[in-house]
DNA sequence: GTTCTGTGTCATCCC
DNA sequence: TAGGGATGACACAGA
């Protein structure tokens, strides 16, 4: 299916060029339409697909009814839509993609007038095509126009019934009324056109021994026919003429041949004639109220570093911005002004110095490129007057050129400042230079801020920093200790269960401490004491880590080396256990304390009294005892304090990354909107610059842009009028904001 | 031998 | 008021 496709489809376009380079006008939409339904699916695929290609679109559309695709005026009327779909999209800002745009191009060989289809172009289902091709001129020059229109008409459907001498004229009243209702129903044209096709071949059959010259005059006829549209509810026929669109544009963008219509609604039909005005209104508002945000964010000016920024300016290269950036129409632009878009296009005037941001009256003044003396184009009242604030336009005259400040440049001024003082700021921040390039470098990757913390305290190891989150929840507390004590009571209490144990046995072991430490980070308490690496900022601690140890885990813990066991003398291993020892247990076991410093540190005040009643001791045991728990409470507290401190440090680390983070995001959408704005000014400029630029006189000349200025009606129209209307107005609007602040 | 780091301990404050 | 948690300061041990 795909390859016959292709197949179609490269076979029909080479040989439509083909023909429209030997002169012959194809329609292959008619064609496709009216032929072969079924081809025309193969090759176009859906009807939603048939959509795609300008070129049918237009004629699939209303607008682009009745204007043959290789006409003449489709320059006007492709501009004039053009413009119009920018002006659109204006209020929803979107970067412009790559528009690849094919034409076949057809000249008409004896200059046919714009807005009249030769009939050198044929469908090619019609045979009688190639008489045309022999002689487009010496057919019936009187049809000329209507067979242009007659072929759109075709589109739609309305084509009168072929006239063929044998038919009689109730058959043709018959296929008319056919017609007309499918044509008042909504028909579409396939339908119509192929059931049309179908009955013609069934008359064709019928009437085949007529010969094959009534078919060719019946043909004829048609495409007579086909040039009057005919009305669906009365059935009256009348001559096709230029669409009403079409008309209103060509009256709006007229040609240097055609006189223009009134300077007032010069550019109205062109706004109104596919769009109502309240749409066309609303649109304009939109764009207003986008150019007026715009007020803000201006400083300064350099258009040139905005406008000659070349393609890997620094902009794009260092901030890795994705050229179709939709900009956030809720985005505050204020303060933003429109400069001068280009190099070769800076139209300010001096009038427009204290623009005022005008609403529905606003003019709209630019200069056409032609002009030169763009400067002066600028009225105050105008639409660049919207996009220029006031205090960046006043400089301007009309022969001064390029030299004005440009706004917009202090857009992109604003925006690289930033990206420059990027480095200073993040340097001024605290950042060294290598976080600085690579809070740089975030904009490349937007893979998000990358802070080397290397040097930092949260170059602690993972584990470090997670066992210190984990462990700062508990440690917010009273709690956190308590439930220490109590967790380490039970863990000390292991090997401890019955007081009967026999002092002997804890005084060869001695006082068994505690180590919160490990039971929290490792829960690996009686573990090999190398297993303690686990916490990078212990492992080379040589420190006693065992005061949890139950004895008979503190047997296989203190266990030395093996290579000691080798050696393996009791002495060597008392000594090895005497040196595990702390000093408190080493002050027990002197002092024959009858229980471990496990139990006198973590027992609860009321088991440790009466812990302690149970037994003689002397004062100097009991002062140790109460030492001993005192110190071993206040070494816990000491180790959750330095837990917390680090959790602290290792908190704000983090709050500082992100907000680091933050901030360079921040820049990096305003640089992003910087640049949006950027754009879309350009584009509004370059809309008013073309429109301006298309407008003539009585004399067919182009409009002084230092006389006339566009300005946008509260109506939904753009009229053309002369400045010093313009700047009357301006000064007006200029006046309504003094009032308001008093 | 010096420095750094982890730990223990003391003093003190506070609840 | 005693107990105990929190913390700064200091000392010490080990790498």
């Amino acid at each position: 299916m795909l390859s016959l496709k292709k197949y179609l489809t490269e076979g029909l376009l080479q040989f439509t060029i083909l023909l429209s380079l030997i002169g012959v006008r194809v329609d292959v939409d008619t064609y496709l339409t009216s032929q072969l339904p079924p081809l025309r699916e193969i090759i176009l695929g859906p009807s939603s697909a048939y959509t795609q290609t300008q070129f049918h679109n237009l004629r699939n559309t209303l607008d682009g009814y009745g204007i043959h695709p290789k006409s003449i005026d489709l320059d006007n009327y492709f501009t004039a839509r053009r413009l119009l779909s920018q002006v659109r999209a204006l209020d929803r800002f979107q970067v412009p993609t790559t528009e690849v745009n094919a034409w076949l191009v057809h000249r008409d060989p004896e200059g046919s007038v714009s807005g009249s289809q030769p009939n050198s172009g044929l469908a090619l289902e019609s045979s009688s095509g190639l008489q045309d091709v022999t002689g487009p001129d010496n057919g019936v020059r009187e049809s000329e126009t209507e067979q242009g229109f007659g072929e759109d008409l075709e589109d739609l459907g309305a084509v009168a019934p072929p006239v063929s001498g044998d038919l009689t004229k109730e058959d043709i009243d018959l296929i008319d009324i056919l017609w007309r209702q499918d044509i008042d129903l909504g028909a579409g044209r396939e339908v119509f056109d192929y059931s049309h096709r179908q009955k013609e071949q069934d008359v064709e059959k019928e009437l085949r021994d007529g010969g094959e010259q009534d078919t060719w005059a019946g043909e004829g006829a048609e495409a007579l026919a086909r040039n009057l549209l005919v009305d669906g509810e009365t059935g009256e026929s009348f001559p096709a003429q230029f669409p009403a669109d079409i008309s209103s544009i060509t009256e709006a963008v007229p040609s240097e041949s055609e006189p223009p219509a009134l300077q007032n609604n010069l550019l109205s039909p062109l706004l109104t004639g596919t769009e109502s005005p309240f749409d066309l209104e609303q649109q304009w508002q939109d764009l207003m109220s986008i150019m007026e945000m715009q007020a803000m964010e201006v400083n300064t000016s350099a258009s040139e570093i905005l406008y000659s920024a070349p393609p890997g300016d620094p902009l794009s290269t260092n901030y890795s911005l994705a050229p179709n950036t939709p900009i956030n129409q809720n985005v505050s632009l204020h303060q933003a002004s429109l400069g001068g878009c280009s190099q070769d296009f800076l139209l300010f005037s001096p009038e427009v110095e204290s623009l005022p941001v005008a609403s529905s009256s606003t003019l709209l003044p630019l200069a056409p490129s032609n002009s030169t003396s763009l400067n002066s184009t600028f009225g105050s009242t105008n639409l660049t007057g919207l996009f220029f604030p006031p205090q960046l336009n006043g400089t301007a005259n009309d022969t001064a050129g390029p030299e004005l400040p440009d706004p917009l440049g202090g857009l992109l001024d604003e925006a690289m400042l930033d990206e420059i003082s990027l480095m200073d700021l993040a340097i001024e921040e605290g950042f060294n230079p290598v976080q600085a390039s690579q809070l740089e470098e975030e904009f490349d990757s937007d893979s998000g801020l990358s802070l080397d913390s290397s040097h930092s305290p949260s170059s602690l190891s993972s584990s470090e920093g997670s066992s210190s989150s984990s462990s700062s929840s508990s440690s917010s507390s009273s709690s956190a200790s308590s439930s220490a004590s109590s967790s380490f009571s039970e863990e000390g209490a292991v090997g401890y269960s019955s007081d009967s144990e026999t002092l002997d046995l804890e005084e060869a072991e001695g006082a068994v401490g505690y180590q919160p430490e490990y039971s929290k980070f490792c829960r690996m308490s009686y573990q090999d004491p190398a297993q303690l690496s686990c916490l990078p900022y212990l492992e080379h601690v040589g420190h006693n880590h065992t005061y949890n140890m139950a004895p008979s885990a503190l047997d296989s813990a203190d266990l030395p080396p093996p290579s000691a066991l080798k050696k393996g003398s009791k002495e060597k291993q008392a000594d090895f256990l005497d040196k595990q020892m702390s000093r408190d247990e080493h002050r027990a076991r002197a002092m024959k304390i009858p229980f471990t410093n496990d139990k006198i540190i973590n027992l609860p005040v009321e088991e440790f009294n009466e812990l302690l009643s149970k037994y003689q001791l002397s004062e100097a045991q009991l002062s140790l005892i109460r030492d001993i728990r005192r110190r071993g409470k206040n070494k816990m507290a000491a180790q959750n304090c330095r837990k917390r401190k680090l959790d602290t440090i290792l908190n704000l680390e983090r709050d500082v990354e992100d907000l680091q983070r933050d901030k360079a995001r921040l820049l990096r959408e305003k640089v992003e909107f910087l640049r949006s704005l950027r754009q879309m000014k350009q584009k509004v400029q370059s809309l008013y610059q073309e429109v301006f630029g298309r407008l003539r006189d009585e004399n067919g000349r182009p409009y002084s842009p230092s006389q006339y200025a566009l300005q946008y009606a509260g109506d939904g129209s753009v009229l053309l009028i002369p400045r010093t209307m313009a700047d009357q107005q301006a000064r007006r609007q200029e006046r309504k904001p003094k009032d308001r602040r008093k």
